[in-house]
RNA sequence: GGAGACGUGGCCGAGAGGUCGAAGGCACUCCCCUGCUAAGGGAGCAUUCGGGCACAAACCUGAAUCGAGGGUUCGAAUCCCUCCGUCUCCGCCA
């Protein structure tokens, strides 16, 4: 959510910002609510303040044993109009937080502007893909070769989008998640965070994924309980750590890392990277959050951002880094890096990672603040990013490690959290 | 799943229709006193939003908030309803 005092001081620098990521702002509708919403507001809290003073004298005259019945009735007086204002305003106060609530973040000046993904830039590169003296296969062919890979049978289980992975491969899925959670906590500082994978809607929305994104959820409806929704993304949990918190001063920053499954219905996707583990239902991810004060969080996002390059390195697995234009940036960012990675078998790099800096957009729609060295209160800024995708990351090694028998090899990182092994072959 | 108790500021805790945003204590900040330490005295100390107000701060003023949301009432922390959460006992369970 944007900051509506800077919406009604500057609406036209606000509006323009938003157009660079082709957002059009209806400056209009807004003159006319916040006019409304001024006049109505002020009418309101005239006429409690008058309710207020009158029922205070009540209570005095009762107190002292007089009557205090021509008071009653001159407030009684007011209570028609007094009710109609309330209920006014509390549909206008709704009306005009769901109009803000719609209003998308206002990108960095060091975003580039765009009209689509083609106008993405690319930053760096790292590694050189390497060429192979046979044709090389994609990680579905690869892993059923392996007979460690199985799509039918995770169909016959749950359905389209859903893997199944057997032995070894399994194993090295479970290895990636575990060096990367070793990396991140060990050399880059976070503190591990086990999470729950349901939250409820309030968490949903102070992250952004409600009320607009509904439609990418799962949703567990109850009987005689509130709903709840499985994570798309461990940022839900952790970031909503400091949902309605005042952190104490000098309590930043906080880095969290997570590592959990992550359930996405995708509604719209249908059609695309319908072959292999590219685009699931459930994959597992390791997130990385950062809750940093406000003057900090351009810095944070380059240094978050390293972090998962590192990974990328350590796995010696090629990738660019490319930030994202205005207008392929998500609802709630201002600058997004995307980590994409090689892929032989596509001959292109691939989304891997993406690491948003929200500043203040989530923070205040959670109200997490912070203490600062005046006492007083200030919202934090948010920021996250993977670190990484476990499926893709597994492709990834699956497909740029492939032998011309099949096998694969392992990154000398892994090898310690698999019990020393150095490729992965068909099972004897 | 069954039965019961409870939810008040950073923390503890009083308040049980009226002058209550809320006693008292702890913690914290500032000042005074004091060789050091400890103790003592005084003052301050919730959040969000609106208006004064033209950017910000400060200040003044109003509204809202006692787990959340509704209701009753001239007036609700207090009464009623729904939900959320915590605790105790029983059952079940990794």
């Amino acid at each position: 959510m944007l900051d509506i005092q800077l919406l009604r001081t500057n609406l036209d620098t606000v509006c323009e910002r938003l157009a660079t990521r082709g957002y059009v702002l209806d400056t209009v509708a807004f003159q006319k609510l916040e006019t409304q919403r001024k006049t109505l507001q002020t009418r309101t809290q005239d006429l409690q303040a008058n309710r207020n003073s009158l029922s205070k004298q009540i209570g005095m005259l009762k107190g002292k044993g007089e009557d205090a019945t021509a008071v009653m009735a001159e407030v009684s007086a007011l209570k028609a109009e007094l009710d109609a204002n309330e209920i006014a305003l509390g549909d206008l106060l709704r009306e005009f937080d769901a109009f803000v609530a719609t209003i998308p973040n206002t990108p960095q000046d060091s975003v580039p502007v765009g009209k689509s993904a083609e106008d993405n830039v690319e930053i760096k590169r790292w590694g050189k893909p390497a060429s192979y003296d046979f044709t090389v296969k994609d990680h579905v062919d690869l892993g059923e070769a392996l007979g460690q890979l199985d799509f039918a049978t995770a169909a016959k289980i749950a359905g389209a989008r859903f893997s199944l992975l057997k032995g070894p491969l399994a194993r090295l899925h479970r290895a990636i998640a575990q060096f990367m959670l070793d990396v991140h906590t060990e050399e880059h500082g976070y503190t591990e965070i086990y999470a729950p994978y349901l939250v409820n809607a309030a968490s949903m929305t102070g992250t952004g994924q409600l009320p607009k994104f509904e439609a990418d959820l799962f949703k567990i409806l109850r009987p005689d309980a509130e709903p709840l929704y499985l994570i798309p993304t461990a940022e839900v949990p952790v970031t909503n750590i400091v949902r309605d918190e005042i952190l104490a001063a000098g309590a930043l920053p906080l880095k969290f890392v997570c590592h959990t499954p992550c359930f996405r219905s995708e509604a719209g996707s249908y059609g695309k990277d319908t072959r292999g583990m590219i685009r699931q239902h459930q994959f597992d991810k390791v997130e990385l959050v950062q809750i940093v004060a406000a003057e900090k969080s351009v810095e944070a996002l380059e240094e978050l951002t390293r972090h998962a390059e590192t990974i990328l390195e350590k796995l010696e697995l090629p990738y660019r880094r490319v930030v994202l234009c205005t207008a392929d940036m998500g609802f709630s960012s201002a600058k997004t890096y995307d980590l994409e990675v090689w892929l032989p078998a596509q001959n292109t790099y691939r989304e891997i990672s993406s690491c948003s800096n929200f500043e203040a957009f989530q923070a205040r729609r959670m109200q997490a603040r912070v203490r600062n060295d005046k006492n007083k209160t200030e919202l934090v800024h948010t920021l996250n990013g993977s670190g990484l995708a476990v499926g893709r990351t597994l492709v990834a090694i699956m497909e740029n490690n492939q032998r011309a028998d099949g096998s694969i090899r392992i990154p000398d990182a892994l090898r310690p959290y698999m019990r020393g092994a150095e490729i992965i072959t068909l099972p004897r």
